[in-house]
RNA sequence: GCCACCAUAGCUCAAUUGGCAGAGCACCUGUUUUGUAAACAGGUUGUUCUGGGUUCGAGUCCCAGUGGUGGCUCCA
């Protein structure tokens, strides 16, 4: 199954994170990045969530603490409490913490036995569970031992509140400037107690702290730029889509300027796949569900797929992927090993039922458009065409200058027993896989356990604004629905054989790509996304007609063009177009009409004078051309 | 789906302990004709998310629903 467009990784442990914030240089030899796990501002912030928990049980009493690791930009501690928090008590326990935090309190370790550890924690239940856990080893689900027994127990005591853990901490609270410490910058929230939801909820305090105040500062200024790119933002700001209540959640709505970027990178994906071999399909919305029981989509996905419609007696659904169809139209026709491969690619739209609580923006929607394409291959075909796809995903990547992403493949572990297939074919195409990436120079890391469940895959992962993780394009080996769909070849020998299918989308969903998109470029597209390339600015109203008439020839050239004829005066034009983006400003006055020239500004800053209008017409379109990024002329 | 918070004009937000629903921007009309980030004047704009309840009186308090936000879980 195409996991073509999920898989956010939650990082809640602080253990995948990367050790960028403490890279350090000392006495300017560049030193190599220290561990995060080892850095002063890991232990700030492990301790500083001991603070917080020593405040928080100051404020309710009767809570019950559970775990307060340090993560990526701050910390956080999960309660059991009696009641909920409101902001007078986060306002509460933040005083008071940073009380604490003024006192001279020492970070001491003690090694306990089991038996001390839960004589201290006797009325705390979840410390209880842990020190279990410790004692006994830890283990996974399928009662797999994953940790060694514990023989004795490290506490950490500051002030008066001592925690079961096994650091390291500061050495006294000292080392903590309680200036450079908050929790009000996150609200509270919601977090099931080991990350199960059959297990309690508990709340999550979120708190940040660094080293400096002036680090605190810093990070409340990348909070704030982060909602100024966050696409929900300038989607509304840009006019690019909505979302409507009537119209129903996670089924956002393309404004006219939205779909232009949207057509316009569809176009694009669409000719860079001709030039590469693939053929266009198209499929419809709804399908007999027939049709997924024969995937195996059906019932085993059921929970994310919409209730079956009846027709004429017959249940149909809204397909919730596309390679089902792709399958079918393989086996419209006897194929033979000279048709393979065989690229069918369609810009197909799925919906999937996502749970309410995840829906957001552009990135996670319950309707969505795959740019989706399903490769037939003889064994023999399966690494060069691999190769092939990853190469055009890279492409796609690069163009756009999207080069912060992380390359993953995912393949099986022993944990589970969710695969299917012979295991032989696993190993020949996680192989394959490795294989092309390395040749590729690719720099990926391999994740067990993150697989389709037919086969390995390789994943590009992104961030957002608010470093949510995202999949993007995805690239994978089946040899599953070749087998269920029973899809055969006649071979050079006359025999039939099964072809390996490779499911593929570079952008993942262009609703998704599209927001991190708008994310990635702040709102300013380089010109030839941007849905306005230019705007022709009259200064007085006498100027109007040769705005229009310069409107009239750009268009004709193929650029986006408008003139600004509005009754304001040419000041507030430029504030409104420059506020929308656009990349070129085109004033014109007296001295342009005499002597056919246009005054180009930049959606930046920068006056570039007049130019004559065919040197900008030419300049312009080479731009738009060429996909750069760069709107000098 | 779960926990918490939020919902006032197209947008951003205000409205004392429950006491006549407001401002800026946008929009409309007029004046203005402007050389690079907001001309001037006047005007329109509301089921205060929806439905119940408490009250002499609800934007404000209570209940339910809907939608949004932050997390968690899930994510073929």
């Amino acid at each position: 199954m195409p996991s073509l467009i999920c898989c956010s990784i939650h990082e809640c442990d602080g253990t995948r994170l990367t050790p960028r914030e403490s890279p350090v240089t000392a006495r300017g030899i560049d030193m190599p990045e220290e561990r995060y796990e080892d850095s002063l501002l890991y232990r700030i912030r492990h301790s500083a969530a001991h603070v917080l928990a020593e405040a928080m049980l100051e404020r309710f009493p009767a809570a019950k603490i559970a775990i307060g690791p340090p993560i990526e930009d701050g910390f956080y501690y999960d309660f059991d409490l009696p009641s909920a928090i409101n902001d007078d008590d986060i306002k509460w326990v933040e005083t008071r913490m940073k009380k604490i935090l003024s006192g001279r309190h020492e970070f001491t370790r003690r090694e306990v036995t089991p038996e001390e550890a839960r004589e201290l924690f006797l009325d705390q239940p979840y410390k209880l569970e842990l020190i279990d856990d410790l004692v006994n080893g830890r283990q996974d689900d399928n009662g797999n031992p994953i940790a060694d027994p514990a023989e004795s127990l490290s506490i950490y005591t500051q002030n008066k509140f001592s925690d079961l853990c096994r650091g390291p901490h500061v050495e006294s609270t000292k080392d903590i400037n309680p200036k450079a410490v908050s929790i009000s910058l996150r609200p509270p929230a919601g977090a099931y107690w080991r990350g199960d939801e059959k297990r309690p909820q508990l709340t999550r305090i979120y708190g940040t702290a660094w080293e400096t105040p002036e680090e605190l500062r810093d990070y409340r200024e990348r909070l704030e730029e982060a909602i100024r790119r966050d696409h929900r933002v300038l989607g509304e700001k840009l006019n690019l889509f909505v979302n409507d209540a009537m119209v129903g959640k996670g089924l956002p709505l393309w404004l006219p300027d939205g779909a232009i970027l949207r057509d316009t990178l569809e176009r694009w994906l669409r000719d860079i796949q001709i030039e590469r071999g693939y053929l266009p399909v198209v499929t419809p919305h709804l399908g007999n569900i027939e049709l997924y029981k024969t995937s195996g989509h059906y019932p085993y996905y059921a929970d994310s797929q919409y209730t079956p419609i009846d027709v004429d007696g017959d249940e149909f659904m809204l397909k919730p992927m596309n390679c089902p169809h792709h399958c079918r139209i393989y086996t419209s026709q006897p194929r033979s090993y000279r048709d393979l491969p065989l690229r069918y690619a369609e810009f197909g739209t799925v919906y999937r039922y996502e749970q309410s609580g995840e829906l957001r923006g552009l990135t996670r929607v319950r309707g969505f458009t795959v740019d989706d394409a399903h490769i037939f291959v003889r064994p023999d075909q399966l690494l060069d065409e691999f190769k092939a796809v990853v190469n055009l995903i890279q492409h796609v990547f690069g163009s756009l200058g999207m080069s912060d992403f992380r390359a993953r493949i995912g393949t099986r572990d022993d944990a589970s027993d969710k695969w299917v297939g012979d295991s032989a074919l696993w190993e020949t195409a996680a192989v394959a896989i490795i294989d092309a990436c390395d040749e590729l120079g690719l720099d990926y890391h391999i994740e067990a356990g993150e697989a389709a469940f037919y086969g390995p895959k390789l994943d590009f992962i992104v961030r957002d604004v608010l470093k949510r993780e995202w999949q993007l394009g995805t690239v994978q080996v089946d040899y599953n629905l070749p087998e269920r769909f029973d899809l055969e070849y006649v071979d050079r020998d006359n025999e039939r054989k099964r072809p390996v299918m490779i499911h593929r989308a570079p952008f993942g969903s262009l609703e998704r790509f599209i927001g991190i998109l708008i994310e990635h470029f702040a709102g300013a597209f380089p010109p030839w996304l941007a849905p306005t390339q230019a705007i022709v600015i009259p200064i007085r109203e006498s100027h109007n007609a040769y705005a229009s008439e310069i409107e009239g020839l750009l268009k004709s050239s193929g650029m986006r063009v408008k003139a600004d004829l509005q009754d304001r005066n040419m000041r507030s034009k430029i504030r409104q177009h420059r506020r929308m983006e656009i990349p070129w400003l085109l004033v014109v006055g007296d001295r342009d009409v005499e002597a056919r020239t246009v005054s180009v500004r930049l959606r930046g800053d920068e006056d570039l004078g007049a130019m004559p209008l065919d040197a900008f017409a030419a300049a312009a379109l080479e731009r738009i051309a060429s996909h750069s990024g760069e709107i000098g002329l």
